[in-house]
DNA sequence: CAAACGGTTGAACAACCGTTCAACTATAAT
DNA sequence: ATTATAGTTGAACGGTTGTTCAACCGTTTG
């Protein structure tokens, strides 16, 4: 993707040029869309939308959350990670156990927002 | 995913039966975590997020969203059919354009929550 | 009516992603 | 020390997904 001024690589002829500069100049910069995407795109998997889930309030060991879900401890293992590179989840180990909870607030009202939008 | 009690699919075998009976009650049913995922799955993509940024406010045709991103027309429209589908942009049909923008507030608002998040 | 343009669509291909499997580490119990 | 258990990890496999390409539809213009 580009928001530079370039060739156009659409063939269109009709372009509304001052329409396309002026977003142009208000669009975010690329890093922070990639990031965005990037944000959206872990919560974007019911695996580990249910994971955020059942870690919200009380910790969870993994094999707990394994049972809850019906699922093997190394496919949870696999989306924890991934959730631990997005500072999505914080683990305390205990023994032979580890537990997970939910890294912050913020996460939460944005899955509260979702929820609303979904029922309307 | 299972959610209700059954064999235990982990071999695990010290598990936190009271944690796990509890989390299974205050757990969203299925169908509404499907549509949630499905949801941040729309958003978690690049290009469907930058077209949403594009079309906010005014909107705009195809051809001008193709060339501000620098993508062909068959590619943004293959992109527009699923924002479409999933209710985030409605359109307008003007003499050969079709001018598209964002179908309510909602997901402005769940934008800008991320976009919060993002920024720490 | 015919040509041109904006937009859509389906098939195909490549890249990506989630689960499984097996091997491994670390802690705890005997 | 040996054994068992909780968790992690890497490779591999199958399914999903985004872009490209070509063909198509609808509107407008000559």
């Amino acid at each position: 993707m580009l928001y530079e001024k370039s060739a156009p690589l659409c063939e269109c002829e009709e372009l509304h040029e001052d329409v396309i500069s002026k977003k142009r100049e208000e669009m975010p910069d690329m890093n922070t869309l990639y990031d965005l995407s990037d944000f959206f795109k872990v919560l974007g998997d019911s695996t580990r939308a249910s994971i955020l889930f059942a870690i919200d309030g009380e910790p969870m060991c993994v094999c707990d959350i394994a049972n809850l879900l019906g699922m093997t401890k190394s496919a949870v293992s696999h989306q924890l990670k991934i959730l631990r590179q997005s500072d999505l989840v914080t683990y305390r180990k205990s023994g032979k156990n580890v537990y997970y909870t939910l890294a912050d607030d913020h996460v939460r009202d944005i899955i509260e927002k979702a929820l609303e939008h979904i029922k309307e």
